[in-house]
RNA sequence: GGCGCCAUAGCCAAGUGGUAAGGCAGAGGUCUGCAAAACCUUUAUUCCCCGGUUCAAGUCCGGGUGGCGCCUCCA
């Protein structure tokens, strides 16, 4: 598979140091509020990289931290009147019941920084005690000028960023360049034991110490959101190798944007939507299909009129998902006649399709439309006749390939005897012409959430949402 | 100023130099007691503009135009 690597800006193939075992690692949250649509889009688009290795056979440990101690934690929990623990607790549980929905499965490890502080803490002595960082009255910094490749994931030269860096008052920095790895506790803030005295790890520091921890030196492949390449990423790079004198990761995967009206949405705009909130109007799975029906880097705009566009189409999927499942029902069972066999082929090739786009950079759009592939050939080939085996093998493809992205793993809920016996009721008025009374009781079981298609076959049922 | 991205139908979107995937929406039709769903046909002689390379360019090169991002916390 070929990936497109922040670090060289090309499309490389990926090789993984152990071919049995990816070590990735995204930067999550930090869990002072509930994430938004755009903190979603690398959340997701990153369980699908992690969901495609597996599908083509590789285990990955995967790392997504919790940054659960920061300036704006303490803010928010001071201005809630809660800890910054109780806070963060609040929004991990948050953070998780929002990707369940999104269809996110969990990391192999979500670690904490302040679970982590021994390991933060055993870097920044590490770096200190070689020279690349420097204690300044109980306050910490990384100096830049010491990593000769400073600026290399961003491509920034070094004096190009120090001209447009700024100092915070009251920072005691020697380079404007310098970041802080240690800050000296405040009046008020939470506070860990450490070489430098009472205080707390900066923000760059926390990844560089437990993809160190959980993942080694060297790990395959970091992700995150494009906006993290600088300086949180390039500053992860300096920290890693100046402390482990190795190439910290070999791919670096960055998404792209969503956008509001053409700008990209961000807290400090102010100008985003909550994922907690568009839950109230759409599925997750919409959601999700709506982020995937674009290529991960490009940026794409939010809307509503977009969201309705991808529920339609989720909505397409599962509604063939229904009509082969009930064609299953009465379908025989048999060898393949010539033509399933042309078909089978033919759903051989879309599978193939599949591969060929998630192989090219995780081309996820076009992986849908080689389900959509399916869909079509779907609807047009197999009817009342069908084999068992085909429509199984159609129906399994698309969960196969679905649970990839995934998608379109939804079962229908069984459907209970008194709602079976009005459909009945209705099959033998309709048989006596008795319309009036036929459409009263589907009235009936539109009132109870359920739409009935009367087909050739029979008649079924599904849920009106 | 430095670094970088993008421009494909009404909307979204894929596209390895070989003659424009897929989805949504629209129109007409088939099926149907009606409805729903599905299917069929239809909607880009052309990929922002101008040059160039090539037998061949949406795709490569140069130059424009327009939009966006990072360089400060941000996914």
């Amino acid at each position: 598979m070929k990936i497109y690597n922040t670090l060289t800006r090309t499309k490389e193939e990926f090789v993984p140091i152990d071919k049995n075992e990816v070590k990735m690692y995204a930067c999550g949250p930090t869990v002072y509020d509930y994430i938004h649509i755009g903190n979603a889009r690398p959340a997701i688009v990153f369980d699908i990289m992690r969901r495609y290795l597996e599908y083509r056979g590789t285990k990955v440990k995967f790392v997504q931290n919790f940054t659960d101690i920061d300036d704006k934690m303490i803010k928010r929990a001071n201005d809630e009147g809660i800890t910054v623990k109780e806070l963060a607790d609040r929004f991990i549980g948050e953070y998780f019941d929002d990707a369940e929905a999104l269809g996110i499965e969990k990391a192999t490890i979500h670690p904490k920084a302040t679970e982590n502080i021994d390991a933060i803490i055993d870097i920044i002595k590490h770096l200190v005690d070689n020279g690349y960082a420097y204690d300044v009255d109980g306050d910490v910094y990384f100096s830049t000028k010491r990593f000769k490749d400073y600026g290399k994931l961003s491509k920034q030269p070094l004096e190009e960023l120090e001209a447009g860096a700024r100092i915070e008052v009251g920072e005691k920095k020697r380079d404007p360049m310098d970041f802080a790895v240690w800050k000296k506790q405040k009046e008020g803030e939470p506070a860990w034991e450490s070489p430098w005295g009472m205080g707390r790890p900066g923000w760059h520091i926390e990844c560089s110490a437990m993809a160190n921890k959980y993942l080694g030196k060297t790990i395959d492949l970091h992700a995150g959101g494009g906006d993290l390449i600088f300086p949180h990423h390039e500053n992860e790079i300096a920290q890693s190798e100046c402390a482990n004198g190795c190439q910290f990761s070999n791919y670096w995967m960055h998404n792209g944007y969503i956008n509001l009206d053409g700008k990209k949405m961000s807290k400090s705009l102010g100008n985003f939507f909550t994922v907690r909130d568009i839950r109230k109007s759409y599925d997750g799975e919409i959601i999700r299909f709506f982020i995937l029906s674009a290529h991960y880097r490009s940026p794409i705009n939010f809307s509503d009129a977009l969201m309705e566009q991808a529920k339609s189409a989720v909505e397409r999927v599962y509604t063939c998902i229904d009509n082969l499942e009930f064609l299953l029902k009465g379908a025989p069972e048999r060898e393949f006649t010539d033509a399933e066999k042309s078909l089978s082929a033919k759903l051989d090739s879309f599978k193939e399709k599949f591969i060929e786009a998630m192989d090219d950079d995780l081309n996820t759009a076009g992986a849908t439309a080689a389900i959509f592939d399916i869909v079509y050939a779907a609807n047009t080939e197999l009817t009342g006749e069908s084999s068992k085996a085909i429509i199984e093998k159609t129906l399994g493809l698309i969960r196969e390939l679905g649970g990839v992205l995934g998608l379109f793993q939804k079962q229908k809920k069984s459907i209970d005897a008194e709602i079976e016996e009005l459909i009945e009721c209705r099959n033998k008025a309709r048989a006596e012409k008795n319309w009036s009374e036929a459409d009263a009781i589907r009235d009936k079981l539109k009132a109870m959430n359920i739409v009935l298609k009367d087909t050739p076959t029979g008649v079924q049922w599904s849920y009106a949402e």
